[in-house]
DNA sequence: ATCGAATACTTCGATCTCGAAATCTTAGCA
DNA sequence: TGCTAAGATTTCGAGATCGAAGTATTCGAT
């Protein structure tokens, strides 16, 4: 196994020395360890994803919450409109945030809000010509990092990876319910 | 291709025809497909996850930004303690949250500061027993959680599954530069 | 030694989020 | 129909986060 080396005096610590501390942390801790390798690895590159979303988002004047929106609009609308509340948790937010979040919105155009015309209570959530050309644009800018991040992989391990975790994912059904 | 069939009515989505629907809309915004359906899985894991962990930190009255702290102390606690700065980078969020979340944990003897004696502009933060015991209940509860999550994999799945995220985790320290 | 820039943390005002209560509409039942 | 329960959204007060300014210490150059 190979020691961590401690990062040189004032360089912040490689990615990948840190996920090595991770594992080995969650282990000492009780963990399994194929399992800690696993969890780790994901919550590791989603969040560096993320942070490098933010500062792409920025660049459109999105925080990621109204990217979570946008992007959640975007796959549904063409069969069904969205609701506040089926955004908010699709977002992991209250609905009381969403109300505020749709406003800001709406105010630049992004989304617009119409009535249910079967049910007065609820409020429809659509993309607007501006709300797509938004996220069209975030959507290419990310798909650039994106690459870069599976650059070293060859389209077969790609392919791999890819089925592994579909495997995960169709799973969460079934664990969710337990 | 297996067509998306829409849940029974009033029922929520599984996670599977979320994850299908959302590389369906990045691929066709212009997104490549291999690139989309690797990252799509890793952030739906990641989104998943913490919601799962939100629910189980919140018996232990931790946010998910108090926990973040708790393990990024845990690991490094041994070689050299982390000061405010550190963490809120660590933990992505500005150094004067972290002072605010530090007043809390303080305030329930969860963390400890203590002047660095070498320099006095520094505050150096250490895990208080509390803390620990507090960091290895967490880690438990949620090591249940994830390993019902990799049920579906087996052993040589999982190394095969670790070994390709560890690929594209050392591959983020050169991206990064880029 | 001393001055100025850089570093580290905290305080401050504004914004965002949350949970609970309020408002309005729909559904079920006699 | 009339009445109650349930559902969806918004409003409201409290708490959390952010960026910027403030305070104190350290480092480097003269």
């Amino acid at each position: 196994m190979t020691k961590p080396r401690p990062a040189a005096k004032g360089t912040a610590p490689t990615a990948h020395d840190e996920y090595r501390a991770d594992v080995a942390a969650y282990v000492a801790a009780g963990g399994d360890e194929s399992v800690q390798r696993v969890i780790t690895a994901v919550h590791g590159l989603a969040r560096k994803l993320n942070q490098w979303y933010a500062r792409q988002l920025a660049d459109l004047d999105l925080s990621a919450g109204e990217w979570a929106v946008l992007s959640q609009l975007a796959r549904s609308n063409e069969d069904e409109a969205l609701t506040p509340t089926q955004l908010a948790e699709a977002t992991s937010v209250a609905p009381s945030s969403m109300t505020h979040r749709l406003d800001r919105m709406a105010q630049r155009d992004l989304i617009a809000r119409a009535a249910d015309p079967d049910n007065r209570t609820r409020v429809l959530i659509t993309l607007t010509d501006e709300g797509w050309a938004t996220f069209k644009a975030a959507v290419r800018e990310s798909d650039m990092v994106e690459s870069d991040v599976l650059g070293p992989l060859s389209r077969g391990q790609r392919e791999d990876l890819a089925s592994l975790l579909e495997v995960l994912i169709a799973g969460l059904d079934e664990t969710q319910a337990g």
